[in-house]
DNA sequence: CGGAACTTTGAACCGTGTCAAGGAACGTGG
DNA sequence: CCACGTTCCTTGACACGGTTCAAAGTTCCG
């Protein structure tokens, strides 16, 4: 029982996010607490890979991620973001070149085993089907929507996801991205996100300011991308 | 052992497919069979839900389906391609609404549900496991390919699926879609899909014609898009 | 105080979308 | 077997959202 653990705030994320997944037991509660003890910092743009505990699954305990794909050529695409709580599968060997890296400064733990049909299991496939559900919606937003629907589309997402980690209060939500991560994200150019965020402010629904965003009008937004809360 | 299963052609992409993930049991192509009996078919952009066999997932025996995301205005998005040999996951109730769609006429059977662990368990995972990279690769092509370089990569993508069960000959492969479709694919418009494809022609790249495609020099397109064949 | 990383701005350019119309292919019924 | 309607494919002219290139401004941090 170390100070880490006690002021603990850095891992309330992940007992938060799956507790709302499903309804952990307290052995499930000691397993995470457990894989705690084992946490480890990661530096920004480092890779994060399983190796650091023997090829388990990570969970994020803070800070963000997010699986990338390089092209050849230098153009890059953000796959997946992840947010505190979240669940880092391990790469199957298999798997085409897509490595996960750390966005900011990292903290990852291994991820407890579960047992078959615990309710920690349920939390995992929870998370797995949730991450799914994320693809689709990257999907629809890179194949349909224009660049200031998108970022709405995003910023909802990223709203939602981290309030699911208690990480949303009322001054607005952690937002520490550059804009060309922004735009590796969305699938633009910096020099294109700049001028939407711009525009975004100036029609008063983003306040976005040293690392901290605020959607004063995120029913308009929602209405823009016919957003329908999970 | 009636007629349909001794042509039994039309399953066969199944059992290849699945045999490939994973070296099945014979009481796994045992329950493959069973379930063949219980195939039923469905008509071209008819909706496929699980409900035919009691919410289990359900095996793509035959035909082209697509997860698709619908928006307001008429916009449309396919998210996710089925082809024949993939597993139709059961849709969670809590998903947002993205329902499967039969592109072509579509032949589904149930999914015989797999002992843990063994091997059509394990084939199953495999194949779950490649339904996550698709993904993946379609978000990467959205993001940051163009037309021509969206088209060529999922080409490939197709060609090596349906070669995944040996449904690719030296005449080439089945590609039953619209341009519209395709559009709605690669998250473009019908007429760019139409001069793209001229221009592929023109390049020698491809052979598409009455349903069937060809792609003469599949290296230059995996070059453009650097691609790694799995 | 200096340098690196990030943001902002402007001007020109281009890939893709839009709109509109005509042509080819295909199935269906007479 | 032809006539017809429907669906799909093709083409052209033009518009526009987003990119590119370049440079200046800002913030942050050692």
């Amino acid at each position: 029982m170390n100070i880490a653990y006690r002021s603990g705030f850095a891992f309330s994320a992940v007992v938060t996010r799956l507790s709302r997944l499903a309804a952990l037991s307290d052995a499930d509660r000691n397993g995470l607490r457990d894989a705690e003890s084992l946490r480890c910092r990661i530096g920004a743009h480092r890779e994060i890979t399983e190796s650091q505990f023997d090829g388990r699954p990570l969970l994020l305990v803070a800070g963000w991620a997010a699986r990338v794909r390089i092209f050849s050529d230098g153009r890059r695409q953000l796959l997946s973001l992840l947010l505190p709580g979240d669940v880092i599968a391990a790469a199957r060997p298999d798997a085409p070149a897509a490595p996960v890296t750390a966005l900011t400064e990292v903290t990852v733990a291994p991820a407890p085993t579960a047992a078959p049909g615990s309710p920690l299991d349920r939390a995992y496939a929870a998370a797995a089907a949730a991450e799914q559900t994320h693809l689709y919606r990257q999907i629809a937003r890179l194949g349909r929507l224009s660049a200031y629907e998108r970022l709405a589309d995003w910023l909802l997402e990223v709203q939602e996801r981290l309030a699911a980690a208690d990480l949303v209060n009322g001054t607005g939500f952690p937002m520490p991205l550059t804009q060309e991560v922004l735009a590796d994200t969305l699938g633009l150019t910096s020099v294109h996100i700049n001028r939407t965020l711009q525009s975004m402010r100036r029609d008063g629904v983003l306040d976005l300011r040293s690392g901290t965003a605020r959607l004063p009008d995120a029913q308009h937004l929602a209405s823009l991308v016919d957003y329908r809360a999970s």
